[in-house]
RNA sequence: CGGGGCGUAGCGCAGCCUGGUAGCGCACCUGCCUUGGGCGCAGGGGGUCGUAGGUUCAAAUCCUAUCGCCCCGACCA
C-alpha cells in the first residue's frame, strides 16, 4: 500500500516562471519531473510510475507484432559517417571521444544499428518477415529544446524496424504497425488523428503521423470534418476555386504600367483595380551549397512565383529543390533583377531550363496555381513599374512548375470539397515505408526462393513515450491540475481521509484502500496529517482520475467517489466501493 | 545561428535607475490551535545576489567578459 506521507511527491503551489505550456507547468507542479538542464529532465516517483505504465502498454501491443531488442545508445561515429544520412543529421548528433580518442556518438535513431544486424545475420527469405523493436533512450542535440517534455534532448522512444522480402510484405508490416499504434494510443486514452505525412530526412515513400491536436504542439495539420482527409502542412493539398483571368490589354504583349511607390501586392492590386489573385508574387531566394570536395560555397538564385494571395510553404519548396534556401540580400537582388525589391518579376531573365542539368542559370519555380493562368501582373524589374499581360510559358519560361503553396483554413477539401481546418498538433508517432535505402547502402541481402540475391525492404516506426504523457496532459487539464486516463495514471485512485486523527475516519479509509488494492486497483492513501483542503488540492493536481473521500459520512457507512475530469461526486456505501470501481474502471478496459 | 527576456532562499518575486544593513509571499522546522477546498497565532532555520574580472573607501546595484535558462524565428524521423 502506497502511503502519501511516506512518499516523495514535491507538489508546488506555483509553476516555475519559465514554464509556458500547460503540460510543462503541471508536470513540474505535480512533482512528476524536475529539470536537469535545457531539454533534459529527471522523472521523479509519480512521473516514473506514469511513464512505466505507458511503456508497458506500448510493450504489450508491440509484443503482439514484433520482438523486443535492446540496442546500445553508444555508437561508433564511423557508423554514422558510413551512412548517407550523416550530412542531414549534422549537429543534432551528440559526439564524444573515448579514452583512446575514438570518435563516438549517442544514438538518435537506430536504422544503422538495426540494418547492421540484419546484414550480418539475415541470409534467407525464410527468415523474413522480421519486426524488431526496442524502447530505449535517444539523444538529439536540438538547437532549441522547448515546452518541457515536448521537445527534449534525451527522450525515450519506441522504435521498430521491419524487414520483408517484397513490397507486399512491407505493406503487411506497415499495416500491423498502423493497427498496433491505434491500439496503443486508444489504450492510452488519447484523442489522436492519423495524417498523411512527408517522409523528410528518413527517405522512403509512404508515411503517416499520429497527431494529437493541442495548441502546445509544433506541427500544423490540415484536416476535414466532412470526410477523413488529414495531412500535415508539408503534404496537404486543397481544391482551388477557378479564378477569372484578366482580358489582355493593348496588343496582348507584356505592357509596362507606371505604379509609382506601389510595392506590396495589396497596394499594386488596389492601384490597378484588380484582385491579388491576378497578381504574381515574386520571391527571391538563394540556395547556398557547399561543395564537399573543395569546401567552397556556391550560391544559386531560386526565384519562386506564387499567386498574389498565396503563401509559400517552405517544406514543399525544400522538397522541390532539395536544398535549404534563404531570402536574397539586397545586393543579390540588384545583381539578378537589376531592380529594387518591390518591382521584381520573371521577365527578361535567362532562367535555367532544368533544375539539375542547367546549374549555371537561376531557377524559376512557379506554383501550380499559376499554371494555365493568363494575363497576370508582375513587377517589371524597374523601379515604379509593373507588367501586365503576363502568361507563364509564353512571356517567361519556368524551370519547373511545383506545388509550393501552403493550404489555408477554409479552402476546399481535395476529397469532398468541404472547408478544411488547420490545427496545431503534437506528433506522438510516425511510421515510414523506408524501402531499400538502408538495405542498399549498407549491403543487406538475402536469397529468395530462386536462390537469387535480393535486398530486404524496410520500414521504420517510432513512438515518443514522453509525448504520450505530454499530449494526455495537454488534452485534459484545468486551472487546478490535470487528469490522466486510468491506464497511464500513476495511481488509479487516491483515497483521502479528511482527518487522519479521527480514528473512525482513518480506519475506514485504510479499509477502503486495502480492499481496493486487493481487488487489483492501483491505490494511494493520502494519510498525511494535513487539512482536507491541502489534500484535495494535491489530489486535483497530480493526474489521478478518481478520488475516494472518506469523511464524516463513514458513520453512515458511505464515502464519496469523485471523478476528477468532471468533478462529478457521488456517495457510495463502503461495502460497494470495490464493486463500483470494477464497473467504472475495469468494465471498459 | 539571428532577435528578445531573465538569473537575488526550494518556488514566485521586490530591491538595481540614484552604490553603503539583502527583503516579501509561499514552502520548510518548533509549539499551540484547527480539520470538507492551499486555516490561524507565536517563534525559528535557510541566500558566495549565476560566474570571473574591473571601477570604488564601499558593488546585488556601475562597467566588461563569460556561463546558464526561457520565449520568437531558423532548424527539427
Amino acid at each position: 500500500m502506497h502511503r502519501w506521507s511516506e512518499l516523495f511527491i514535491p507538489t508546488l503551489r506555483e509553476a516555475p516562471a519559465d514554464a509556458e505550456v500547460a503540460s510543462h507547468k503541471f508536470l513540474v507542479r505535480s512533482g512528476y519531473i524536475r529539470q536537469l538542464m535545457a531539454g533534459v529532465y529527471s522523472f521523479l516517483f509519480l512521473g516514473n510510475r506514469s511513464f512505466r505504465k505507458i511503456e508497458t502498454i506500448v510493450r504489450e501491443e508491440m509484443d503482439k507484432i514484433g520482438q523486443e531488442f535492446f540496442l546500445p545508445a553508444l555508437h561508433p561515429l564511423s557508423l554514422w559517417e558510413a551512412s548517407s544520412r550523416w550530412p542531414l543529421m549534422g549537429d543534432n548528433l551528440f559526439r564524444l571521444k573515448d579514452r583512446k580518442g575514438t570518435d563516438l556518438a549517442l544514438g538518435m535513431t537506430e536504422e544503422e544499428v538495426m540494418t547492421d544486424i540484419a546484414r550480418k545475420e539475415l541470409r534467407s527469405y525464410k527468415q523474413l518477415p522480421q519486426i524488431w523493436y526496442q524502447i530505449a533512450p535517444k539523444f538529439r542535440d536540438e538547437p532549441r529544446p522547448r515546452s518541457g517534455l515536448l521537445r527534449v534532448r534525451q527522450f525515450m522512444m519506441k522504435d521498430s524496424y521491419s524487414f520483408d522480402i517484397d513490397g507486399a510484405g512491407l505493406e503487411v508490416s506497415y499495416r500491423k504497425h498502423y493497427d498496433a499504434y491505434c491500439r496503443i494510443f486508444d489504450r492510452c486514452g488519447l484523442k489522436y488523428m492519423v495524417v498523411d505525412a512527408d517522409s523528410g530526412a528518413m527517405g522512403g515513400k509512404e508515411s503517416h503521423e499520429f497527431m494529437v491536436r493541442t495548441p502546445a504542439g509544433e506541427d500544423q495539420i490540415v484536416s476535414c470534418d466532412g470526410c477523413n482527409y488529414a495531412a500535415n502542412m508539408e503534404k496537404a493539398a486543397s481544391k482551388l476555386e477557378v479564378v477569372e483571368d484578366l482580358w489582355p490589354e493593348g496588343d496582348g504583349k507584356p505592357l509596362e504600367v507606371h505604379t509609382p511607390g506601389q510595392k506590396t501586392i495589396e497596394d499594386v492590386a488596389k492601384f490597378l483595380g484588380v484582385s491579388p489573385k491576378n497578381k504574381i508574387k515574386t520571391l527571391a531566394l538563394m540556395a547556398d551549397e557547399k561543395n564537399a570536395k573543395t569546401g567552397k560555397t556556391k550560391s544559386r538564385a531560386i526565384v519562386v512565383l506564387m499567386r498574389g494571395d498565396h503563401q509559400l510553404n517552405e517544406a514543399k519548396l525544400n522538397a522541390a529543390v532539395a536544398v535549404a534556401t534563404r531570402p536574397m540580400e539586397e545586393p543579390e537582388i540588384e545583381a539578378l533583377f537589376n531592380s529594387p525589391a518591390g518591382y521584381l518579376g520573371p521577365v527578361g531573365i535567362g532562367w535555367a531550363k532544368d533544375l539539375k542539368q542547367d546549374v549555371d542559370h537561376p531557377v524559376l519555380l512557379v506554383d501550380k496555381a499559376l499554371e494555365g493562368r493568363t494575363n497576370l501582373i508582375a513587377g517589371a524589374n524597374k523601379k515604379d513599374y509593373h507588367l501586365k499581360n503576363l502568361t507563364p510559358g509564353k512571356d517567361f519560361q519556368p524551370t519547373m512548375y511545383a506545388d509550393l503553396r501552403s493550404v489555408t483554413a477554409g479552402e476546399a477539401c481535395p476529397n469532398c470539397g468541404k472547408a478544411l481546418r488547420i490545427d496545431t498538433a503534437v506528433e506522438i508517432g510516425h511510421i515510414f515505408k523506408l524501402g531499400y535505402r538502408y538495405s542498399e547502402s549498407m549491403g543487406a541481402r538475402v536469397l529468395d526462393k530462386n536462390g537469387k540475391e535480393v535486398m530486404p525492404i524496410m520500414g521504420c516506426y517510432g513512438i515518443g513515450i514522453e509525448r504520450i504523457l505530454t499530449a494526455a496532459i495537454e488534452q485534459s487539464n484545468d486551472n487546478d491540475g490535470f487528469w490522466l486516463p486510468a491506464s497511464i495514471a500513476p495511481f488509479e485512485i487516491v483515497v483521502t481521509p479528511t482527518n487522519v486523527k479521527d480514528e473512525t475516519v482513518f480506519n475506514a479509509a485504510l479499509d477502503v484502500a486495502r480492499n481496493l488494492e486487493s481487488a487489483g486497483f492501483d491505490v494511494i492513501l493520502d494519510d498525511r496529517d494535513e487539512r482536507p483542503g491541502v489534500k484535495f488540492k494535491d489530489a486535483d493536481l497530480v493526474g489521478i482520475p478518481f478520488r475516494v473521500t472518506v469523511g464524516k459520512k463513514v458513520t453512515e457507512g458511505t464515502v464519496e467517489v469523485v471523478l476528477r475530469s468532471t468533478r462529478e461526486m457521488r456517495d457510495v456505501t463502503i461495502t460497494a466501493v470495490v464493486n463500483y470501481f470494477q464497473g467504472a474502471l475495469r468494465a471498459k478496459a
